[in-house]
DNA sequence: TCAAAAGTGTTCTTATTACACCCATGG
DNA sequence: CCATGGGTGTAATAAGAACACTTTTGA
């Protein structure tokens, strides 16, 4: 047999895809990395796992110390170990992805970071590492998650607008959805809780604020649902964004 | 900065849960252990990855040298790495599932194993490590996956009835279906080649036999799709089954 | 009173569900 | 000629797609 030792040799590392919404825009938490390698570069943030720690707690402890949050929704996606992928040796990395709501906190550069900032997704070109493949395979997860289980409000304040829902559906999915569709669909789910209140302060009809129902919302977490919805010809909202 | 050497000093295993469908029911591949720690007992095939091994590398090898097959459908599912999860040190491992056509070759007991043997899922109740729970993991993981691409194919010989088809969906979403919309939801993919052979020597119609397109399968697999179908109330398959 | 966005009614079409029934074969 | 699956027809219902229209607010 080979001798174990030979295999006590390498070491693993979580990295954390953070996206938030920003109104029309999906973002991604990037940190200028304060180490070598590939120091003053920008990162998905992440860090070696310690010796006494789970996954799990790894993937929280990076996410906390960069937002401060804690008991956000957190995610392993996939674990990626090329044998060349990290120069100082062996070293396997676990992705994870995690949705925030973006105006929650302040973003914090932190012990691992000499700076930390959103990007759109859609702008990250270029990241070192196999970092620009992690932030695909995540932002793939996401868009399937928001087709299958409730998450989508992760990334919303607790009190929303359909509107802002379907900017999200549309930001996420890339594609404009139908207005009077899209209603139907996610009311007929039964996952909204009418909130009875408006907007303020709009210089148009405020719309009607919702909550997801809490219940519901941990059922379809983990039955899972599918929500299905034709690209619309009309491109209605999407114009209009862009035009502004 | 703390010393990066303390970090290199973990291994990494994959473990393989190696899913077969012979007939009624969904059978997972298992070893008996030929080394320390839990030597002789029955568990997930798995061992270290190698230094110079990619991770997707050393999970195929596993399956090469317990089944001789190459090429077959293998895919990542997660990565375990809670602290004391091993005996012999911190070793985190990636699972991964793959699906095999059960009479497709032998079972041979790799170097790995003393034995190697297929066992009914729904039997398997007891394996060491967290084998346990990395098996619910993949299961549920093959349970999605059917609904959503055309994964039921890599378990079927290269020709196959409807029923066989049918029988599979049961058996991995574990409910009862309706024949008649079974058939008009799968023929309405235009995923299926009806081959105009039927089945020979049984005591009854013979069934048409059917290949999937391999053309609509690469794209439903990079597209995926979503199967949903109510379960039915009639147990007509079910009960015959059970019957017999 | 106008712009802007919220919110609703409705028709047409397609998919799903739930059954019942007929067909081909070997023993 | 009958037991055993294989295989189809179809009505009722539900869901999806596509549009046009009305409502409410601030400026």
């Amino acid at each position: 047999m080979t001798d174990l030792n030979n295999f006590f040799k390498s070491a693993f590392t979580v990295d954390n895809v953070i996206f938030g919404f920003d109104e029309a825009d999906l973002k991604v938490l990037l940190i200028k990395r304060g180490e070598e390698p590939y120091k003053d570069t920008w990162a998905l943030p992440g860090y070696f796992v310690y010796p006494n720690e789970n996954l799990d707690e790894a993937a929280g402890r990076v996410l906390e110390e960069l937002t401060g949050l804690r008991n956000v929704f957190l995610e392993q996606v996939k674990t990626f170990g090329a044998v060349n992928r990290h120069p100082f040796g062996r070293v396997i990395t676990v992705a994870y992805f995690s949705l925030v709501k973006i105006n929650a906190y302040n973003v914090q550069a932190a012990s691992i970071a000499s700076d930390a900032e959103w990007h759109s997704v859609s702008d990250v070109k270029d990241l070192p590492f196999d970092h620009m493949e992690i932030l695909q395979a995540c932002f793939n997860r996401l868009k399937w998650s928001i087709r299958t289980r409730p998450v989508g409000f992760e990334l919303l304040p607790p009190k929303f607008t359909l509107t802002e829902l379907q900017h999200l559906y549309e930001a996420i999915l890339e594609t404009p959805l139908e207005k009077r569709n899209f209603r139907k669909k996610i009311l007929s789910m039964n996952l909204l809780i009418d909130l009875e209140e408006s907007q303020e302060g709009v210089a148009h009809r405020p719309a009607r604020l919702y909550q997801f129902d809490p219940e519901k919302y941990r059922q379809f977490l983990s039955e899972g649902f599918i929500f299905e919805l034709k690209e619309t010809k009309k491109r209605d909202n999407r114009r209009k964004l862009q035009e502004v």
